[in-house]
DNA sequence: TCTTTCTTTAGAATTATTCTAATCTATTGA
DNA sequence: TCAATAGATTAGAATAATTCTAAAGAAAGA
């Protein structure tokens, strides 16, 4: 992780410049660094969008939802920017866009290798951590292609 | 297979009703079998759909892609009726819907036990032998939940 | 601070899919 | 064979998810 470094540098160069303790409350922030270090401007929204999405642990989440969450939150963004902030994010690796169902795209704030449970009824994700699975077998792809990502997706329904 | 079972029963009441010749040519034909032994009445749109969905060996196939087929063949069947088509097939279990983009929905013609590459920038999905792929290490579903299959998609992009 | 470049946004537009109500057709019983 | 009926088809409207647009706003760099 360069976390450390980005903001060991950003520190220097803003504490250099004397700015008001609010900026720099705000540069400190672990969202601003991510996003800094991520490539993308640290806008309110994604800031804030940031601090929804990685706050507390793992999460599977549509846009409606982490708009809603948002509006909960009292945190004011459009649905445009959910849908934009959470394609740049996929994007830029802080987040892994999960296709299990027709109707709605999931994305995963876990970017680790790992599986899924899906519970088609109830529209539930669960984690199935990448070191329990294993694949064998997979046949060399036809000429021409690489093989970029396993997915599984191990439908389960209730009993 | 119980086609010929079928096909049988339905020979014997029909030709002993000495039903007229283009009838038997109908019944006669793999299309109808199929479909009056999977429970769907066997329609116009349903038995050239069918022609269209089975006739050269497998396909992976949207709505959109089998509606211009059917206009391509000189068929007529609305949009509405392909989607419809495409759900009671699936429900039949004469086809099998592969979630791969959350774009649009693939249904496949192989219905057996077997797996997928996917070549996201063309949207194509290959076969993978189910007897090539061997998933371990699953965990034991949570509570309540019992395993109802397992998707292997291998992701794979142009080299 | 000023300028440039990137973002956000509301609302319109698109796309895939489903619904509706009217019309048609395969099946069944007489 | 033929009418009755349960089921199927259809065009077009309606939805739902997602993307686009163009105007207004905000972050970065000098």
């Amino acid at each position: 992780m360069q976390d450390s470094k980005v903001k060991a540098a950003l520190s220097a160069v803003w504490i250099g410049q004397a700015v008001m303790a609010t900026k720099i409350r705000e540069v400190g922030t672990a969202a601003t660094e991510r996003l800094r270090a991520a490539g993308l401007r640290p806008t309110r929204q994604r800031v804030e969008l940031t601090g929804l999405l990685f706050a507390q642990g793992h999460r599977h989440i549509t846009a409606e939802m982490l708009h809603s969450d948002a509006q909960a939150a009292g945190v004011k963004v459009s649905l445009a920017t959910v849908y934009n902030t959470l394609h740049q994010f996929t994007d830029a690796g802080l987040l892994r866009q999960v296709v299990v169902d027709a109707a709605r795209s999931y994305f995963d704030t876990n970017t680790g290798d790992h599986q899924h449970f899906f519970v088609e009824s109830d529209g539930i994700l669960i984690d199935i951590p990448g070191e329990h699975i294993e694949v064998a077998g997979v046949p060399e792809p036809p000429k021409g292609l690489s093989v970029e990502r396993i997915d599984v997706v191990v439908r389960v329904r209730r009993r």
